[in-house]
DNA sequence: GATAAGTTGATATATATCAATCTTTGCATT
DNA sequence: AATGCAAAGATTGATATATATCAACTTATC
């Protein structure tokens, strides 16, 4: 089970002994950057700070949470389960980010699922607060804002690139994704499994690995254990755009 | 060309003579209900309110504008271009709806498209406004804000249908968005081409009109010219749900 | 040593593409 | 206003293909 660290964490329980500034000082995209000492002293002044261990949900979708998750530390999927049985992961959330549910400011149900895919810390904060800071701060509303636009954009970019593109593409795109996005390396230890991946590339896992080791094949990619390397990035992109 | 309504329109110049007072009353879950008469006088005080003829693009994908745009009368396509030369039509704008590009607060440029498919009536306001609101009355960024997650929320469902249905799924999914959320009757007009209504449900023309004619054959719909009725609305449900 | 994950091959199928025909619409000319 | 014609849209059928499914097998993991 997920336990709560309770406030005698030195490091995470309260604002100024850690945690919520390293995070903002971290991540300088951070969403909370707009705010000041004492509004950031409100935001996390009842904040709980947990640990999932990998596999452990996070959110469910479909349930009912006020909380706004801020991710401190390890990787989790956030994900739609279908009615056919089937996962689409959306998108690896990562240190630094800021997950609002799809029920926030608007019937607290969640619209898709969180889980654990490495152990992760987080800090889950009450979302009617952030309602109170948009009063004195409104700097931090089009902070949010934009953080939801570019958020949209992304979606938006993601049903064109599944919908309009053949698998050998969605694939380059996952790659280039982990890469860029995730990782920033050329070379990472995938925690995912192929049927994650797969499910990040809206593909079965069959095709998925069957493309993986067609780019292996063409030294696009190199692939040791749960290590992949990019070996050649501009060839992957190009497969990317032309579909 | 679209044309410019100068100042002498007495229905719709300024707030106060018609238009936009109308607008919110008439459409009770516009985003600019939260706002107070001089900060409704406010935003619209430099707004254009302009005509589209059907055809003409009111956006374009990938170039800037500081324009949102509030939808006064009449119908537009909401749509991306893909690389690939395919569009896919998000959703459908209509009267009262307000559409944020994706530039808003984040770089000025569109991320998609959008084209008028009847004669359309819309506000063109600047977006420099709404930051300047939003310091004034938090409850109109309560309210965007709610109107760009509920957005995110459909995409994010649009995004699992698009790639985890088959077309008779998706078809009936786009004759039961015409009816429910754009036309609110039976019988409808359907101001859409085949090809318009494929690129909703993400497939061609011909696939599209093979399924649509099946739909005819089981009685589900009725076809006359352009105008469609849905005749079994729990038939179609269930062909939505089951895929 | 058992259970889950990864891989590979053969086959089935949903859907796109291509091609032909039919229908409607817009427009110029009388 | 009526006529004819071109262009666009709609429909239907035959075929091709991208991708899923099914099954067998191998490898890794607790």
């Amino acid at each position: 089970m997920a336990k709560i660290l309770n406030s005698s964490c030195d490091s995470c329980s309260k604002y100024g002994n850690g945690c919520c500034k390293t995070c903002i000082a971290e991540h300088k995209s951070n969403v909370f950057a707009p705010l000041t000492d004492p509004e950031l002293e409100f935001l996390v002044e009842e904040k709980k700070q947990i640990i999932y261990n990998k596999g452990e949900t996070i959110i469910k979708q479909n349930t009912a949470s006020t909380y706004v998750i801020c991710m401190n530390d390890g990787l989790a999927k956030v994900y739609v389960e279908s009615d056919n049985g089937k996962n689409v992961i959306v998108r690896i959330a990562k240190p630094g980010d800021f997950i609002t549910g799809g029920g926030l400011f608007n019937g607290s149900v969640q619209h898709f699922s969180i889980s654990a895919i490495t152990k992760v810390k987080c800090c889950l904060i009450d979302s009617a607060k952030l309602t109170r800071l948009f009063a004195e701060n409104s700097d931090f509303a089009v902070t949010l804002l934009r953080n939801h636009i570019k958020q949209g954009n992304y979606l938006l970019n993601k049903l064109v690139n599944h919908t309009q593109k053949y698998m050998p593409g969605r694939v380059a795109d996952t790659l280039l994704y982990l890469k860029n996005d995730i990782f920033n390396t050329d070379s990472f230890n995938v925690p995912l499994t192929r049927q994650e991946l797969a499910e990040m590339s809206n593909m079965t896992k069959e095709s998925f690995v069957r493309i993986l080791h067609q780019f292996k094949d063409s030294k696009a990619i190199s692939i040791k254990g749960d290590t992949i390397k990019i070996l050649d990035e501009s060839s992957l992109k190009t497969i990317s755009k032309n579909g």
